[in-house]
DNA sequence: CAGCATCCTACGGGATACTG
DNA sequence: CAGTATCCCGTAGGATGCTG
């Protein structure tokens, strides 16, 4: 459980602990937590990005320019610098006369990876969901 | 690794899967699905019900409403409904003169607790994040 | 109690043009 | 090449009022 369970009706904030205390939350700084690591993630483009940055690779703006055709220059800048001061990608820049940079995962960024994929796992578990059936509880 | 790691330069799309075909994917359609995923919690408040509804919890509307003083009712039962159409929630009607219905998770949305625990535990995992040092390859 | 309807605003993000 | 600068628009979501 992400949270400390033990709670009867007497339901104050049982033990808030100011952060990085991990072991224990409450539904509220859990689900902020959450926002939180979520917020990060939020932009059109952030998300195709980092999938092909996963792996190691290293990619210029040019490239990635290339690899996500659909994106534009001021939204491709704007999200990798947000993730960059996120401390999600790193930015390499070669001081050279066609200027030339370079984009990478950060170590912290990388471990996204299984994070992600827990939610592409339970997105695929997804049940057919039935044509608004049932949960009508009139007969009891 | 979430998608096939196998590409070289010559990047087309290696073996596109419908869906649901799990064990297989591109760059392209983990980003998407993670993508859907995502969606499908965006909201000001789909995490905070979530949080509320996790460990099989029942709530009806206005206990809802209590838990959470800062969302309208407008936004309440708006997230509360597309929660619903996704599969996330179940609405349970009792048809009574004062009318009474509550709200609880699915098993697929309560199997959404482990995916959001990753995240969690990976935003807790955040590096201090160095005050915009180094990353500057000009020296090489 | 558990909603629906209406109005209104902030802002994410697209298109386009310019620059060190 | 790798950006910055403007303009513009759709929509998520807040406030408020009404109803079966």
């Amino acid at each position: 459980m992400l949270y400390s369970e033990k709670m009867t009706s007497t339901d104050k904030k049982v033990r808030y602990l100011p952060k990085s205390e991990q072991g224990a939350y409450t539904r509220e700084t859990a689900a902020a937590g959450v926002e939180q690591a979520l917020k990060l993630l939020e932009g059109r483009w952030k998300l195709v990005i980092l999938f092909h940055l996963f792996g190691g690779h290293v990619m210029r703006f040019s490239d990635l320019e290339r690899a996500i055709p659909a994106v534009s220059q001021k939204m491709l800048i704007q999200q990798l610098r947000q993730m960059e001061k996120d401390g999600i990608v790193r930015r390499i820049v070669h001081h050279q006369v066609p200027p030339k940079v370079e984009y990478a995962l950060t170590d912290w960024g990388q471990a996204l990876c299984p994070a992600l994929d827990a939610l592409l796992t339970w997105a695929a578990d997804r049940p057919p969901l039935e044509t608004s059936a049932a949960t009508d509880e009139t007969a009891q």
